[in-house]
DNA sequence: GTACGTGCAAATATTTTGCAGCAGT
DNA sequence: ACTGCTGCAAAATATTTGCACGTAC
């Protein structure tokens, strides 16, 4: 047998994440949902944040997002929908935008091998970067 | 005065890592282009690497990637390109797909702030995974 | 009862940085 | 000569993992 199905339990900790991923509009890193999970049960541990985000990213109950390097995002949105990145903030947030199927379709007669899916990130400055005179200057 | 001016130096080993960047079609992550850079100039270090790689990007010689979560992959051409990422061997290949700038235009509709430019992968499975009989399955 | 999940802490992996000497312009 | 750049090694960051005990099912 070389697949073993793995049953996944519901427990307190996983309920917890989901929850304050589902609640949230922001996209936050692994370190802010440890923090939000803490308020509610101060005893978790990193590891488990961790642990469970893996999971359920793996379940297709959330989405991991990477941009720029160092650290991932999350989204307790599972469905397939595009983001707004701030060039200043880093910020993320959703674009509401319809998912263009045609880009499979165009890109499937560039690519070699099959097409599955895409990913579309907008980049630019949010409102709130963009007040603070950043768009009286031009990009950089 | 805000804003200090660096007045880059083209070294020998940024000119390196410069050289092995456009001679492949691989998009490679950096300890990869150290062990490139290293068969050229052994006394290298992967700090100088890493801190090359920045500066370059800085300038717009070059560009970053990043995908999926840990490390970065850097791409020797900085003109505006889409992207093939495969979901099996996690392979990057440009893809040959003109820039629709329109999607900047819808874009700048559905977002609170100023659009400034996008960036789109395509997923799937590329030539080589779909041949090791990975195609005749459902994607997971 | 079984075996997946947890907290803890140590281990990994990736990237950054302080420093003293080197080198491009 | 000025100041950015380098190699080295240590530090910082982000994420994963071994282990013994806990708990969902």
């Amino acid at each position: 047998m070389p697949f073993k199905l793995i049953r996944h339990r519901m427990t307190r900790q996983r309920q917890i994440i989901l929850e304050v991923l589902r609640g949230t509009g922001v996209h936050p890193t692994a370190d802010v949902i440890y923090e939000q999970v803490r308020k509610i049960m101060p005893q978790i541990s990193l590891g488990t944040v961790y642990r469970n985000l893996r999971v359920l990213t793996e379940n297709g109950e959330i989405q991991e997002l990477s941009y720029g390097s160092s650290h991932s995002r999350f989204d307790g949105n599972p469905s397939d929908h595009y983001h707004f990145v701030c060039r200043e903030c880093h910020a993320v947030a959703d674009v509401n935008l319809p998912v263009m199927n045609k880009i499979n379709t165009l890109a499937a007669e560039a690519v070699n091998g099959r097409v599955e899916s895409h990913r579309l990130e907008i980049y630019g400055l949010c409102a709130g970067c963009c007040n603070n005179n950043l768009c009286a200057k031009d990009p950089d």
